[in-house]
DNA sequence: CCTGAAATCAGTAGGGA
DNA sequence: TCCCTACTGATTTCAGG
């Protein structure tokens, strides 16, 4: 298994400044990149290669609207299943296209799954199949805030609260 | 606010492949998706053009590996607050760095929030600022999945303007 | 890390199925 | 309507300092 090394103390603050503005939008020239932290073209390029080499860029993605795509609706499940089921159950799971995403919880409600549909008709089904593996507990999320990037409040603040 | 129409039906085959490939990789060169989906260039170029502009592509970001910015922890939060606290509640943990996402349910459990964080020694900070709400909810996230990306497995409706 | 040259890429114009 | 080929400017990569 890949060890995660932590490179963050390898960063300063140009990468950082690089990384955000690729977040902001990750199909920015590289030449403007430079312009915005104050480099060069080349060392702007040389930099994020490093950073996709030593594993702090992993890839490059699209945001979409989900809603556009007619998959407005979004749920939350909860699922607590048996030891011997569990295997089986992420298995499935990861088959499952309208499970977008899966993560395994310490506790009792050992699965937490993220769930993509054009309607909550469609949630039956898949409430459902789930429902076989263990308890189920689903609920419909109202409202998203879009997901915050990782900025150097974060990387560099680390666990910083408001004092 | 959200005016958000469904355009899936206005989607052919080779809008999707476009879609698929700037997932994979959200820095290929416009030449390139074109040869890949069959295209020429400025035919391609047009495509993504109008998937921006008709909203089914609202940017592009770059994917981190959070445990090489020092941010190996992360964590599922529940909270169970009042009618009254609801809102108050809701603008402070927009303004807390760490919550990297915000979403608000059904039930009575009615937001969720990811937390991402150096270790769990940072964790009780947070739990005690988001304590003073209402209920809070905590689990450690051990395992995730990457995050699935939205395909033609998906988005159906797709109705062949074209082949 | 900067400058400069060669290759590739992006955007526009004009024409065809 | 949608697509293709050609052209011009911009961008990326690689060399050398």
């Amino acid at each position: 298994m890949a060890t995660v090394r932590d490179v963050s103390s390898k960063l300063d603050s140009i990468d950082i400044a690089l990384i955000e503005a690729l977040q902001a939008n990750a199909r920015t020239p590289i030449a403007e990149l430079g312009r915005k932290v104050g480099l060069s073209q080349p060392a702007a390029s040389e930099r994020v290669r490093r950073l996709e080499d030593i594993g702090v860029i992993v890839g490059y993605g699209v945001r979409l609207d989900p809603a556009a795509l007619g998959l407005a609706t979004e749920v939350s499940m909860r699922v607590r299943t048996s030891f011997d089921r569990f295997r089986p159950c992420v298995e499935h799971l990861k088959g499952v296209p309208e499970v977008v995403q899966l993560r395994r919880l310490t506790g009792e409600e050992c699965l937490d799954l993220t769930v993509r549909l054009p309607d909550t008709v469609a949630l039956e089904a898949v409430i459902d199949d789930i429902g076989r593996f263990g308890d189920v507990r689903t609920a419909v999320v109202l409202h998203a805030e879009p997901p915050k990037p990782l900025g150097r409040t974060l990387i560099r603040g680390c666990g910083a609260r408001r004092a």
